[in-house]
DNA sequence: TGCATGACTCGAG
DNA sequence: CCTCGAGCCATGC
């Protein structure tokens, strides 16, 4: 009944990477992905998340998908629940429940190393 | 070894 | 601009 598991070093990559995103700012799946150097591992940065413990430092709640939509999840409320932590950073979400990546997807200046 | 599953993405129509 | 389908890839049974 132990279930741990999940790829060791893109869970570091996502580790160093997610904490450099500033609050009032996302990141989409891909684009965190492409940072740790696994351009086509979005699904495996989403299993990361979801593999956090529920008291981390971890920003999990500013990484979102390319659609600049929140990830539906299997846990009722989950969605809900990082829409609010996004809001209180000042994100603004349209009537659909997307947000507007144009304002608020995450630009790093130099490339993360 | 095979097949379904999912916090994904992108391009065709 | 939106909907769909196909590609993608680690996990788990």
């Amino acid at each position: 009944m132990h279930k741990f598991a999940a790829n060791t070093s893109l869970r570091h990559a996502v580790c160093r990477l997610v904490p450099l995103i500033p609050s009032g700012y996302v990141a989409t799946y891909g684009q965190i992905a492409a940072y740790a150097g696994s351009p086509r591992a979005a699904r495996q940065v989403g299993m990361v998340l979801a593999g956090l413990p529920q008291a981390t430092a971890v920003p999990w709640q500013r990484v979102i998908n390319a659609a600049g939509a929140i990830s539906p999840r299997g846990k009722a409320g989950a969605v809900e629940i990082q829409r609010i932590l996004l809001e209180e950073e000042g994100i603004s979400f349209r009537s659909d429940g997307t947000i507007d990546l144009r304002k608020h997807l995450w630009r790093p200046e130099p490339i993360p190393h």
